[in-house]
DNA sequence: ATGGCTACGATCCGTAGA
């Protein structure tokens, strides 16, 4: 089973590197983040040409979550449990035996204001949840735009980035302790080109600079990580025209 | 040098992203 996660920063714009991408590398399971559409509006008929089931959270302008598979996807949740929520950030199926948790973190804006405390908080109801799933499905599969580079080899510029949102220490921690319940970082399972990353920013053309950072994840329980076969960032849909700021991330599962 | 893009919904600029 091939598993990806890819924030597409508005699917409507992106529909086209989507479904040219899913042709050329064939996922069962793809996670999507900032679809920023409406329910209604969710292209279902033209992923479904290219051969996707899809199960879908969103709302206008923000955020949004999808999980598109070739298979079908059953007992279907969204949100965290026990934290309303108005942001659409959260949806989780069973595909082929496989528990898949969808997610687009908080950005947290800047160190100390309320949308970053926002994000811990998220985070801290995001491992209850992931604990309560983890002991209801051993293969476990948490995969989306995780908004926060663990390690300084995941920054471009740690000293720059050094203490600044998506790198600060309680981030990392909060990260950690998603590792802590019992998943892997797939990506870390296997050897990486130096300074690999999964976002760049759109100005001060820093794709062409790989002024990035590695924000996008795939965590993996025990029971899949041993089954993991690969895990890599697809660069190519970052370098078309009007591409997303993210780039795809691919797991390989045997 | 704290900006520089991009998407969106609203106008012809503000909010948000990361």
């Amino acid at each position: 089973m091939k598993l990806a996660t890819w924030n597409v920063n508005s699917l409507k714009v992106r529909l086209q590197h989507l479904t040219d991408w899913v042709a050329r590398t064939a996922p069962d399971v793809v996670c999507l983040q900032e679809t920023k559409l409406e329910d209604a509006k969710f292209p279902a008929a033209e992923l479904e040409a290219a051969g996707y089931r899809a199960s879908f959270y969103g709302q206008k302008t923000y955020n949004g979550v999808a999980i598109l598979a070739t298979i079908p996807l059953e007992d279907v949740s969204s949100g965290l449990p026990g934290f309303p929520d108005e942001q659409k950030r959260v949806i989780a199926a069973t595909v082929d035996g496989v528990r898949v948790v969808c997610l687009y973190a908080p950005n947290g804006q800047a160190v100390g204001s309320e949308k970053y405390d926002y994000k811990l908080r998220w985070y801290a109801a995001l491992r209850g949840f992931l604990a309560e799933e983890l002991a209801r499905h051993p293969r476990l599969a948490v995969l989306g735009d995780l908004n926060v580079a663990p390690e300084d080899r995941d920054v471009h510029d740690p000293k720059a980035w050094e203490g600044q949102v998506l790198v600060s220490e309680p981030e990392r921690a909060a990260f950690r302790d998603l590792l802590g319940l019992g998943l892997k970082d797939s990506f870390r399972l296997f050897e990486q080109p130096e300074k690999s990353f999964s976002w760049w920013d759109y100005r001060m053309m820093g794709f062409r600079r790989n002024a990035g950072l590695r924000i996008d994840h795939i965590l993996l329980s025990a029971g899949l990580a041993s089954d993991c076969t690969s895990c890599a960032i697809d660069k190519a849909p970052r370098k078309l025209e009007r591409p997303s700021d993210h780039a795809p991330v691919t797991a390989v599962l045997s």
